[in-house]
DNA sequence: TATGAATGAGGATTCATTCAT
DNA sequence: TATGAATGAATCCTCATTCAT
């Protein structure tokens, strides 16, 4: 019975970041409907649709976070800072939900857990970015806020406003030229 | 009575500003209340939700495009690109609204009239794109495309995550670095 | 000015009969707009929506009514029955209004107006009757009441199935078979 | 609650049967109230109302083809078809839904199902006349088309006029006298 | 425990009718 | 007087949430 539940949950929060991602106005029975389970059982996992949506944004946060400590251990801090940007900004283009994730993490709202995988994901990705300072690869004077802030704002808008590959890069191409350390 | 509809219909508009730009899933009754007509006013004026919406978009983007069109007067077209950049990101930071008119305007949806004035806006912007980049103030290598797409995610970024006036500046500044040609 | 009140008066009562011939769930706005004249107007003229039904109503009975007079002088009773039953249905068939006017021209509801032309309508019909059993066209021992039923239902039936023209006149030929005095 | 579901389904119909069939502009509450349930249920059960609407049609023409079908067993074909025929149009007159039934199964309106029922009833309808007919009860001239008109139409004009019952059988009679065969 | 059913509050939209010019 | 604007009540329909099986 345990790992029946625990499945369910699964598929559950599967079917949420799916259907939210794609339309944050979608209902509790459209995620019901694509886990293929009853909506009671999505309320009985999650006791409001806030908490569902909290939980999709907890485990977004959690996945980015990972990827920022996987690439923490690369020899390359620059590289790995760089790359790290450019994947969030790429997948965001597709990906509504991350963009959303990336907001909400700093904001006040949000439950308990999601604030804290909001933590632990800046403090991830704070730890890419001191490292590629000291390494060399983005400009010393540059604070953690407002480098965050580029990050949102260029997942934001790779995501609002529909942008082909090739524009990203190119505006992505701009945003690391502002944060190279000037020769 | 032409008057008075004038006037009724500018409260109305200035309402939904006000309210959509607040939260994009309010009511139309909101917007009424705020406008302190009935319902029905709203509807007699905006035949469905989505006209309304589109009209309060539009006028966002007119206001845009007419700072845009002043600015371009102006001696000094290096400052005046960057004056109206940042103009546009410090109120979309208060102001969801603008943010979102922004990222509408380059999007295929939107009404005829939305759609015209995003084009009329984004062309005021090339404008001063281009006069900048003749003045030195703008690298030469830095497109249209990307350009904008700075600019609304420097938008989304700022509204989204609350930044506030020192943050946003400095991550402005990040951005600027970006866009000056290199020495 | 009483000239042109009368005017607009008749302008409204032809639209409506037009507007509500064709579908009976129509609005007033759509009555005022096929008159040419502002809502307010139809208002003036007709203080609720149901006093202009019952106006148009009243209209269509009077119409009946005088046709039925007229036909009442024709030489050939027995003629002049078949025929003005034959044209009511017929009419009936492209102008729903026509088969719901004497509907009500026997119901309890309506108007002191309306009543009153119902019953001058019923009046005339039966004159017809009469005069059409005394020359041996329609058998003597059908009375009134069954005689009208069988007028409201031809027309309604006619109506409602939308038949066509030849459905209908061997229907009606079925139907004057049994009015028709036995041989 | 499967159980629960079919009842509250069908107390659901039964409400919309006695509501629609008194007043068609009723409103979907009005059908909710009587039935004893949330709105929402019968929305649950019916998508639309147009869907409620056709469900209500659709009985009705199936319960009116049983009763043809039953009768189409009969020893004397000609009083199974009077009988029908006499049935019909006594319901009318007190269940304005019966008369309604008998319009839409004929018009191309109505969704699949209703229009399925109508044919069915129809054809159930022309088996009685067909049998009548050879019985020699029915003129062999007679077509269906008209028949069915003169079907539609007494139940018609014996709803809309509220007949008493005797002027009722006394139309009747006429419309009979029409269709028997000459002697 | 999982399910599907039930529910009421809320939202967009229409319409008869009343006001102000 | 004729007009177009304003209005709130009513209507259809949706959705998060609670119940009963």
């Amino acid at each position: 019975m345990r790992a029946d539940a625990r499945d369910n949950r699964a598929r559950i929060m599967t079917a949420a970041d799916e259907v939210f991602g794609q339309s944050p106005a979608a209902s509790t029975d459209d995620v019901a409907k694509l886990a293929g389970v009853g909506i009671a059982t999505v309320f009985r996992h999650f006791a409001t649709k806030t908490e569902l949506l909290e939980a999709v944004l907890t485990l977004r946060l959690e996945r980015l976070r990972d990827r920022a400590l996987q690439l923490a251990g690369s020899a390359d801090p620059g590289a790995a800072f760089y790359e790290f940007f450019t994947q969030v900004v790429s997948e965001s283009a597709s990906k509504l939900a991350i963009a959303e994730a990336l907001t909400a993490s700093g904001v006040a709202a949000a439950g308990e857990e999601a604030r804290a995988a909001g933590h632990g994901m800046r403090e991830a990705f704070d730890g890419l970015l001191t490292a590629a300072q000291k390494a060399g690869a983005v400009r010393p004077d540059a604070h953690f806020p407002e480098v965050y802030a580029l990050l949102i704002g260029s997942s934001r808008g790779a995501t609002a406003a529909r942008l082909d590959a090739e524009t990203r890069d190119r505006m992505l191409a701009l945003v690391y030229d502002g944060l190279k350390p000037p020769t």
